[in-house]
DNA sequence: CGCATTTTTGATACACGTCAATCTCCGTGG
DNA sequence: CCACGGAGATTGACGTGTATCAAAAATGCG
């Protein structure tokens, strides 16, 4: 096994098979059976069940990440799934059976990362919480359609009134300004400025 | 390939392969190469090296988990890894290439789970968070080797003061009491009675 | 236009952080 | 065997960053 390079897996994708969801939209629940899925484009949030009911944030998942894989170990998900933005998904595994091997060695890779960068969201102050989550959500246009208030104090374990403070903080320091994206919800859509918030 | 069924690998290991390390020791530093591991048994901690220098704890490895994967497809180790209790690993893949993919796809949906685990341990009450810690940590016979007061203290994102505190607490309303294991320190080693920490 | 939802803002409380002084444990060497 | 020293743990007093509660304002939708 060739373990030093990666796939080009572009070529076997079939848009046919990739789905969109809008923010908020939920992608399968915990407990239930289906498919993995490849995040191609936006954010994916994962919570658990926990023992008294409710569900908690658990971690996220981002372009390249896989999610869902534990149904075809298990035939359940482990975690609920929704789009924490407007994102596009796709089934996987993709086909590329015979590296399998190797784009799986990748995914683990990659889980861990994002596992990291997400411990990372839970700790230091509240302002630079919220940047890093922001920084993980922007494209590289510098744009951002940011999530509900409360996904992101439920991210980066903060409450919803603090983040509105955050925001609005680095709106006024000019960090964040807002802007209208074909139409997109003028409160969430906004330009980003980050190097602004490392002084 | 077969997916909803697992292997079992205790056969393949070698004794002689494993590696033991103490409490605190290092098992790799960040950017240099060597071997993926899979942890056997006690707890590896993950450090990211930060920006500015120090390094940041990132995440946790607990037995069954897999260390390291990332200088196979890289090159360099992402994290350095240390021992957070003593514990033993083994080389990493073990041999069982013809089920490659299967062992793989099951290490990812662990270290999906072990994510959610270590994000939880950084929301909620401070007591909340350490005694998930120490669920975490400790064995079937109900006994835990508890790391430093500071190692909790990065894992849980609190400080040793707090973590202090918290710890004599649980030791004074009989949630914790101390023991003696072949020799370890005593103020590390606990006999645990978690379910008087729910109510 | 009016209603439901989300966001903003203010006033106040408290959990945890911070700083600093001891104390305990344990290895070392006289 | 005991004095010494260093690292980790404990404890106290005090400060502060967020949480909490409550109310108003903005937004989007039918």
């Amino acid at each position: 096994m060739r373990l030093f390079s990666m796939v080009d897996r572009s070529k076997l994708i079939n848009p046919r098979d990739s789905r969109q969801l809008c923010a908020g939209a939920p992608l399968y629940a915990a407990g239930s059976a289906g498919l993995a899925w490849r995040v191609r484009h936006g954010v994916v949030r994962l919570d658990t069940p926990s023992p008294t009911g409710e569900s908690a944030f658990a971690s996220l998942a981002i372009a390249g990440d896989i999610v869902g894989c534990e149904t075809l170990l298990f035939g359940a998900y482990t975690f609920s799934a929704s789009a924490l933005t407007h994102c596009e998904l796709s089934p996987w595994p993709e086909g590329e059976t015979a590296t399998a091997g190797e784009s799986l060695l990748e995914s683990l890779a990659i889980a861990q990362r994002r596992a990291a960068d997400v411990v990372a969201l839970r700790g230091g102050q509240a302002v630079d919480r919220v940047v890093g989550l922001i920084r993980l959500l922007t494209d590289h246009g510098g744009k951002v359609v940011l999530p509900t208030r409360q996904d992101i104090a439920d991210i980066t374990n903060l409450r919803f009134e603090t983040i509105s403070r955050i925001i609005k903080g680095l709106e006024r320091s000019g960090v964040l300004a807002t802007v209208r994206i074909e139409g997109v919800h003028a409160t969430r859509a906004y330009a980003v400025n980050l190097e602004a918030a490392v002084g």
